[in-house]
RNA sequence: GGGUGAUUAGCUCAGUUGGCUAGAGCGCUUCCUUUACACGGAAGAGGUCGGGGGUUCGAGCCCCUCAUCACCCACCA
């Protein structure tokens, strides 16, 4: 006996993996890597994959069945039952005459996905259970389906997490990053990595991921690389990237700085202290008033005028007072703003204020970032350290003072301030100030402040000189494909979403100051300083503003050079623009009339020998810089690297068929997949996309380390196997949203697999002692496989050696002889329809959901009773088959192992052929729902009835019922009654309320007596359901506007119930 | 401030263009150790679909409104 009593996962999964591993059912039939032996110059494999053989010869097989299935199918009446055997997308479902399409549109060809790479040297957490679970069953599903699938695993250098835990490593041993050049530390991360490595690859295998291992693409690979300076090469030629200096997230501790994207806010408390600055010139109106802290707190809103004395404490003085967090920062003052339409400061615009502590004058200028409601309505403005500010500065053009340095500490300040870190400068900035009596007012407050998302550290915005991607050109064509339909987003909201994001998304700052990454191409010439005279920064204003501005006004970059500059830009050849390799679907057009900035540095030039930290051009020396990439800068190739595009030849995985991601990495990666993925191949990158939540705890709160309820995929994997944990996390799931996830749904997805491997069991054991059973057509064929495997093999285990499917005829394969079998052929017809449904719709708990229904409510519960009578064995082993294998995308390894343990099985059930439809008689189907409703109907009186174990004690009698009677032993093994007999006189003992059969349970009067509350209950219950129905009925709105059939179908509801309920009183009026 | 989503059984969620007597899993109750499975079988209880309006013959679904919760983006001197 090859079956134990229960499935034991640990006995199979690694051995079958390992088994398909070997066999090499991962890779894609046809591939990428040009193969030209006959010389013609293009990919033997794509010629024969996509235009003779590979798929033609699969659908010559259909078309051939179909045109005999066909004609038995239309004989025996059956409407397309036979027809929808070959065209699995078909469904049959549409009107009667419908001819039924012969391959599968639904389907095509191949079948393409990416793996979010998880961290190269790091575990998997549950969030990548997920997407294993979601990705592997798309694509062991469009592998049966017959498309040539590839599952394209990655590995990432994930670099700034990598380069956090490394430094960390490397303060522990008492050695800083600052011991070491960029060339060093990143060998030295590479080791580490190198060393750490192979874990969440061991992981994925064991969640079952079928994914291509020989084309794992890792982030620093090689042609990643390649493809990454191919790109910005492309963008520096058409002026995408330039240099900045702006102001950027700068995290103190790392030393790096972020994108806006990677930030994290977070509310908290502060205080707002409010600053007294003196004006410098005498003014003129002597009347004006500074508004001070009423002692309270913060000042109360001043009245319009202004000059209501009695209302508020306020004295004329020389004087502004502003709010601020940050006092330290008032070294680094530039102006003071207040609101143009504030009347009380209207007459202070253009004026000057001395800067306490220092003896800088500053001016006052009018700015509608001033909120005349917030604070004293006046604000200082520190270009070189507020996002804000640095705005404000742009507009007034101000001069950027940096007064406080990469690491943290003051600087460009007066002596007595100077090295002191911010938190020191700041307590005796405000000590100074108020032993001056200029700190006037203090609030506490809460703020939300930007932090490091790794490190938690506070960051500092720092004025930096960074590589930029000017995106408004991308943002836009990205947006328009949107528009235009051509990505489906499951869920369709984020589509919206996504667009909006686009239209306010701000240039995107490349550059990372860590050595974990792939170097930025760039070359410095050697003796020419990077001053701002050859900085060409740009405005952060928003697109919509850009459209028009000509000239981003800097310190140092006057109108005149900006001009000479913008002229520059307009001769710049935009031939190669967006070139899109093999189509032009993008214009350049509308680049050409843009009107940005060039970047026309000429001591920076863009060279890929980034191995070298100097090099010569021209007889000039260059020196490298230094930065690297910011990740999803190389990432948002990911669909471009994986799948090998060129340039040069079509790739038929190309633009992929899902990307399957976290929500939560729209912006991040989504988004610019499809920005970098439009620009390099004028396509979209991926046709759909489907995005999967966060998987929450069991009582929905967000997993995390610090509440401690971090739940590992690979011990659940462990204890209950990948099969159960795959059908656990994908039930009850649906795209988008944040669920919450317990080990009660691994249990029951456990439940299931050895619910399926007992089936098996009985299914195995009937045939082995039915050797001598039902005779059985055998069918000859080239063979490849015993004669008994290939008479129930439709579902043609297709991939062997010789690489075709042997040819069966399943029309005659096995016979339905009695209606349960045509039932169960429909009810299985039925679930294959709706998985394909569900699939295409990505409906995966819906699809796991039906197959736990037909399994195990249908298939066990009543096909499998009644074949302990029945047993049919051809159609046994046709149907377990269809099963198997439509659960297979869902439960590989279960399945798997069932396909290897039954006697009659060949080949790999992972390159099965998806099941065609059951062949069956609809007449006898339904009427075996008669027999369901007998079974259920003596069941539920039995237990009704008073008493236990009441099965055992009471007979059936029937009355001249021929269903009955042909059914008897079937009704008696269902219900287990002890005997079931016509009735030989008097009707006797208690009726049963079914409609159209006389069949009584043979039980003493006395225990009918005590049935009696039960039936009368029952009668009312019944009533009520009659006179809602009456009740539609008498609406004669409803019988005029409702459709016709729904009115039919009320009306023979009404008799249904008015039979039932005369039945159960003529039952109850016997008692 | 802008946006998105959610609110259906004790819990976690389905409910696809409005047409059933609103479903599933888990949990709960009762019965059953029958040789595929106790990781099982059978039966059952449990919901005025967040509140209030409206449209319709008919609303969990469409419209308006209110409430609560969650998340995202921007801002917070």
């Amino acid at each position: 006996m090859k079956f134990a009593s229960s499935y034991e996962p640990n006995q199979y999964e690694a051995d079958i993996y390992g088994a398909w591993e070997a066999a090499g059912i991962f890779d894609p039939k046809i591939t990428t890597k040009p193969v030209d032996d006959d010389g013609d110059g293009i990919d033997d494999r794509i010629e024969d994959g996509l235009e003779n053989n590979t798929f033609e010869t699969v659908r010559d097989n259909e078309i051939e069945q179909f045109d005999e299935t066909e004609a038995i199918a239309e004989s025996e009446g059956v409407r397309s039952a036979a027809a929808r055997e070959v065209a699995p997308a078909a469904h049959g479902d549409g009107p009667a005459g419908r001819a039924p399409k012969i391959g599968d549109s639904s389907v095509s060809k191949t079948f393409s996905i990416v793996m979010p790479p998880p961290n190269a040297n790091g575990n998997l957490h549950i969030g990548h259970g997920l997407t294993v679970a979601l990705e592997d069953s798309l694509t062991r599903y469009y592998r049966l389906r017959g498309a040539s699938s590839w599952y394209i695993p990655g590995a990432d250098h994930a670099g700034f997490e990598t380069w956090v835990v490394y430094e960390r490593n490397l303060e522990a041993q008492g050695h800083t990053r600052f011991e070491f050049d960029r060339d060093e530390l990143y060998a030295r991360v590479w080791n580490f990595v190198a060393e750490q490595r192979g874990n969440m690859e061991l992981q994925l295998r064991a969640l079952g991921a079928s994914c291509s291992w020989d084309d794992l693409t890792f982030t620093l690979d090689e042609n990643v690389i390649d493809r990454v300076y191919t790109t910005f090469e492309k963008m520096w030629n058409d002026g995408l990237i330039y240099r900045g200096e702006k102001l950027v997230n700068f995290c103190p501790k790392h030393q790096t700085a972020f994108a806006d994207i990677e930030v994290e806010h977070k509310d908290e408390k502060g205080t707002l202290w409010d600053i007294e600055y003196k004006l410098s010139d005498e003014p003129e109106n002597n009347t004006f008033e500074t508004v001070r802290d009423n002692g309270s707190g913060m000042s109360e809103e001043p009245r319009d005028d202004g000059r209501d004395e009695a209302s508020r404490e306020s004295v004329i003085s020389s004087s502004l007072v502003v709010s601020t967090t940050r006092p330290e920062t008032l070294f680094g003052d530039a102006a003071v703003a207040v609101n143009p339409n504030d009347e009380r400061y209207k007459d202070l615009i253009g004026k000057h204020v001395k800067l306490p502590l220092t003896n800088r004058t500053i001016p006052i200028i009018a700015d509608e970032h001033a909120d005349p409601e917030y604070g004293t309505g006046a604000v200082k403005i520190t270009p070189a350290h507020d996002h804000d500010d640095f705005e404000v500065g742009e507009r007034h053009n101000l001069p950027r003072l940096q007064v406080i340095s990469e690491d943290g500490h003051m600087i460009n300040v007066p002596e007595e301030y100077n090295g002191l870190t911010t938190t020191e400068c700041r307590k005796k900035v405000l000590k100074d100030l108020k032993d001056q009596g200029l700190l006037v007012g203090e609030k506490k407050i809460v703020h939300s402040v930007a932090h490091c998302y790794k490190c938690g550290t506070v960051l500092e915005p720092m004025l930096k000189k960074q590589w930029f991607v000017d995106v408004e050109k991308l943002a836009k064509t990205a947006i328009e494909h949107l528009e235009n339909n051509e990505i489906k987003f499951h869920p369709a909201s984020k589509k919206k979403v996504l667009i909006n994001y686009l239209k306010g998304l701000k240039d995107w700052n490349i550059s990372r100051q860590i050595p974990w990454g792939i170097a930025i191409p760039m070359f410095h010439q050697v003796g020419v300083e990077e001053t701002s005279e050859n900085v060409h920064s740009r405005p952060s204003a928003t697109n919509e503003e850009r459209g028009s501005e000509v000239s981003p006004v800097t310190t140092a970059v006057g109108a005149e050079q900006a001009e000479s500059l913008l002229s520059a830009s307009r001769r710049r050849p935009a031939d190669d623009l967006w070139s899109t390799g093999r189509d032009e679907r993008v214009e350049n057009e509308s680049f050409l009339t843009s009107n940005r900035l060039a970047t026309d540095e000429p001591d920076w030039i863009f060279d890929r020998r980034t191995n070298l930290k100097e090099i010569e051009k021209a007889g000039v020396k260059y020196v490298r810089d230094e930065d690297t990439f910011d990740t999803w800068f190389s990432s948002s190739h990911w669909p471009i690297v994986c799948t090998n595009w060129t340039e040069e030849n079509f790739n038929p995985y190309y633009p992929l068929n899902v990307m399957e991601t976290g929500a939560d990495i729209l912006f991040a990666w989504v988004a610019r997949m499809l920005m970098m993925g439009l620009y390099v191949t004028g396509e979209v990158p991926f046709k759909e996309v489907y995005l999967h939540g966060l998987v929450l705890d069991a009582h929905g709160q967000k997993m995390s380390k610090s509440k401690g309820n971090v739940i590992n995929p690979m011990d659940l994997v462990t204890k209950y196997g990948s099969d159960a944990f795959r059908l656990g996390i994908l039930r009850g799931r649906s795209a988008g949203m944040n669920q919450a996830f317990s080990e009660q749904s691994v249990i029951s997805g456990r439940n299931l697999c050895n619910k399926l491997w007992n089936i098996s069991r009985l299914i195995q054991s009937l045939i082995d002692e039915n050797a001598d059973g039902k005779a059985e057509t055998i069918i000859e064929s080239e063979g490849v496989r015993s004669a008994a495997a290939r008479e129930v093999a439709p579902a043609a285990h297709g991939d062997g050696p010789a690489g075709r499917a042997p040819k069966i005829d399943n029309s005659s394969a096995y016979t339905t002889d009695y209606m349960g079998e045509d039932w169960i052929c429909r009810e299985l017809n039925n679930c294959l329809s709706q998985l394909e449904d569900d699939m295409k719709n990505y409906r995966f708990s819906e699809a796991v959901e039906t197959l736990y229904q037909t399994i195990w409510d249908k298939y066990a519960d009543w096909f499998l009773e009644s074949q302990k009578i029945y047993k049919n064995i051809p159609l046994l082993k046709q149907t377990l088959e269809t099963l198997l294998i439509a659960l297979h995308p869902f439960a590989p390894f279960v399945t798997e192992a069932i396909w290897q343990n039954l006697s009659w099985t060949n080949g790999f059930i992972a390159t099965a052929k998806w099941p065609a439809r059951l062949k069956y008689d609809p007449i006898s189907a339904e009427e075996f729902e008669n027999i369901r409703n007998i079974v259920s109907e003596v069941r539920g009186t039995l237990q009704a009835l008073p008493g236990t174990n009441n099965a055992k004690k009471y007979g059936l009698l029937f009355n001249n019922d021929s269903l009955i009677q042909d059914n008897q032993m079937l009704i008696k093994v269902l219900t287990k009654v002890p005997t079931i007999n016509n009735l030989d006189g008097a009707p006797r003992g208690l009726r049963l309320a079914l409609a159209n059969h006389e069949l009584y349970l043979d039980v003493p009067e006395k225990v009918v007596t005590e049935y009696k509350d039960a039936l009368t209950e029952r009668i009312l219950a019944v009533g009520r359901e009659l006179d809602a129905l009456n009740l539609r009925m008498s609406n004669p709105n409803y019988v005029e506007r409702a459709p016709a059939h729904l009115v039919k179908e009320t009306q023979d509801q009404i008799a249904e119930k008015e039979q039932l309920i005369s039945r159960l009183k003529t039952q109850q009026s016997l008692i």
